[in-house]
DNA sequence: AAATAAAAATACATATGTGTCAGTTTTTGC
DNA sequence: GCAAAAACTGACACATATGTATTTTTATTT
């Protein structure tokens, strides 16, 4: 596959995941995507098969942006709490965020797919962000930061709780300070007192 | 319109709940219906003009028959601890069960639907039990069996955890000792320690 | 610049769902 | 038991999405 179909293939996702912020993801039709990106139907099938195989290349490159936001935000030296609140903020602007969000796509998908390796990804997802935060608290207990004796149990305490929020963001609405109080819980359970 | 009228509209109500329970929402047809009710399709458009309407009168039932099942198990004297713990276990059940429940299908219906008046019934039912919660704790730190100084915040707290297992039930799948886990939580904020 | 290869657009065949309506059957009241 | 009303059916017209096959355009090579 030469350079310039890479370029093309790129510039589909990237338009793709537009049309998905805006529609969420089970009514958009390969036609939308088409459309939006100025090319043909014939011309996107020669490229991608089917929508989930396109949402699954956004949810790849959302991942990979993630990452980079979070390597390029945390320093050496920062703390367990300090990087256990950098997540919680970053989570927190996702879930506050009304547009540019695949939020609602996401959970679409979630139910859209058949199980399989489909689905998949997405769990693979979750389970390694709940081991990264367990290890951050295992890290935080080691050094005298938190106060917790069962890491698993508290990491997915948070995403539960962050779960909840993300689908009440979507559904009913919540606000900032009801996703501080939420925050300040977590903290308050690790032995921490935000002022 | 008569009384036959009314039974028959029951009739397809109890049939196409057993649909959503399969199938979810999204994916169910008018003709997915009809067939379960060996009725046909024009004289369905008859009592209900589309999946949607069906679906908000499958949760009205539903709705009816978790407060019949409430109502009916809670005695005049139970304790605050014992009344939530009952509800706590309700969605206990509910979340650990792989068949005959409307989750998926709800969660669907969620997405599916542009938000006004539809969503709203879920909103309003979500706001409710927070408020049921909320009074409950309310009750219970009045008469010395909980801690609590945040009865709204903690009341939320509670449900965005339930709603949190609940997606995670649906995508991912937990295990009874989870639930339990996040169960003794509440409860051991609220100043309970589980045995 | 002609021949060839690659890329893209258009048109087609297929499938599935919706809502309606003319015609038929069943029920109801006398 | 029969006429009027009500309930019901199946087919039709319409709309939208998919995936492919053919044609057209664009790019590359000699």
């Amino acid at each position: 596959m030469s350079d310039k179909s890479e370029q093309k293939k790129k510039y589909i996702i990237e338009t793709a995941r537009e049309v998905f912020m805006e529609k969420g993801f089970k009514t958009v039709t390969m036609k939308d995507i088409v459309e939006r990106c100025n090319i043909s139907r014939g011309g996107l099938y020669l490229y991608y098969e089917s929508t989930s195989q396109i949402f699954l290349e956004v949810l790849k490159l959302e991942s990979q942006e993630a990452d980079d936001v979070f390597s390029g935000n945390i320093s050496e030296d920062a703390t367990a709490a300090e990087i256990l609140l950098f997540f919680l903020n970053e989570q927190k602007k996702e879930l506050l965020r009304k547009s540019n969000t695949l939020t609602k796509a996401i959970y679409e998908f979630y139910f859209a797919e058949e199980r399989p390796k489909k689905t998949n990804v997405i769990k693979r997802q979750f389970d390694e962000g709940v081991k990264i935060v367990e290890n951050l608290i295992r890290v935080g207990v080691e050094n005298g930061e938190f106060i917790c004796d069962d890491y698993k149990g508290t990491a997915r305490n948070i995403f539960y709780v962050l779960e909840g929020l993300k689908i009440t963001a979507q559904t009913m609405g919540v606000t900032a300070s009801m996703v501080d109080a939420e925050i300040a819980y977590i903290m308050q359970n690790l032995g921490i007192e935000l002022s």
